[in-house]
DNA sequence: CGAAAATTTGACATGACTCAACTGGAGTGG
DNA sequence: CCACTCCAGTTGAGTCATGTCAAATTTTCG
């Protein structure tokens, strides 16, 4: 349903009568099973998403070929993929669901659209994008004032019930640490 | 000089006549000398600040007392202030001056107003909080995926000029390494 | 010129990783 | 519905990148 991103909207900014059915117009739901992959790094289309239900995972892979998972989404957030560095290589990100997921895409030619007729809408996406960076520069602070160990602790602590929904391999490389350090720390022996 | 940054906002949004006088009757250009502080944890004030010559820092305590920093502003960035996480603890950055330098105040009253009067505003700092955001999550993908060692050669590689303006220890807090480590980099014995 | 700050050097310590083997549970096909 | 496979998680031994601490040296700046 759209009218979980009109809430989330409307948290932020007014909404006049008949934004919601624009913005119905331009947004289109979608269902994403487990482990299906909506999108992967040199994709030419950027889209964005927001949860209605479930929770995908944003990740790429190092030089060996492991996965990093750099951002989660649960329900009622976005997921935006911060596509290539350099538009020449193949970089950038991959982004898979890690439960059956139901989805709101956001493309990007209906961003501009959107974006163009509903001012608003600007301002609620530069509160989310500041909100957003905000948080990255504290999780940065936080990963360098922090062991591995009180990084894991810390996670615990503030989301549980994430905890209870990601697979501790993703966590570990959200967190920087491998599985086996998890294990280690959830067995005491740190 | 306002004009740095009338030329800036021009790079992403088209501004009509007149909007470059009322940004300068909201815009203070403001001096400050190296190594002071501008602004630190518990701040009520949240302010926001664009460099037009100069550099500046934000950084912040670990347990140990030990600066750390998060992030550097050189001549036509901004320096967003994420200030605190919890708005009733005194968490929260601290900013100074690396070097001399000029830069303009955007205060949180002024941005309110110019994004009324002005929506091609907040369209702009959509997009830079949105580049700021998508920055920051290659920096933390660089963070997870590369060592200490190669970090500081990417840094030295890619930004050589900085590395010239800012003291080793920054640096150092920068990329999450200690100044001795950086050190022993330098003298290639890594 | 002298004091304070920044950087370097080296000895030593350790948090977290690697690798390999083992265990358990979830999904799948016959 | 069982047996098999495969993937996630665990355990442990050994290693290494990076940190800590303390002392020496160089640079900065009043």
């Amino acid at each position: 349903m759209i009218q979980s991103l009109i809430d989330h909207i409307s948290k932020y900014v007014p909404l006049q009568p008949g934004d919601a059915e624009l913005l119905q117009q331009h947004i289109l739901l979608q269902q994403v099973a487990k482990k299906k992959k909506i999108c992967r790094p040199g994709n030419a289309l950027i889209e964005n998403y927001f949860v209605i239900e479930g929770c995908l995972r944003l990740y790429n892979r190092d030089d060996d070929n492991k996965e990093r998972t750099i951002q989660f989404a649960m329900e009622n957030w976005w997921m935006f993929n911060p596509g290539s560095i350099d538009p020449d290589t193949n970089s950038g990100f991959y982004i898979d669901a890690i439960e059956d997921t139901r989805l709101l895409v956001l493309t990007r030619e209906s961003w501009d659209l959107l974006g163009a007729r509903l001012p608003a809408l600007e301002k609620y996406f530069r509160i989310i994008f500041q909100r957003a960076y905000n948080a990255s520069l504290w999780r940065i602070n936080n990963i360098f004032c922090h062991s591995g160990t009180e990084r894991y602790h810390n996670f615990v602590r503030c989301y549980p019930a994430f905890v209870q929904r990601i697979p501790q391999y993703m966590l570990a490389s959200f967190l920087g640490l491998t599985p086996e350090f998890i294990s280690m720390i959830r067995a005491k022996k740190v």
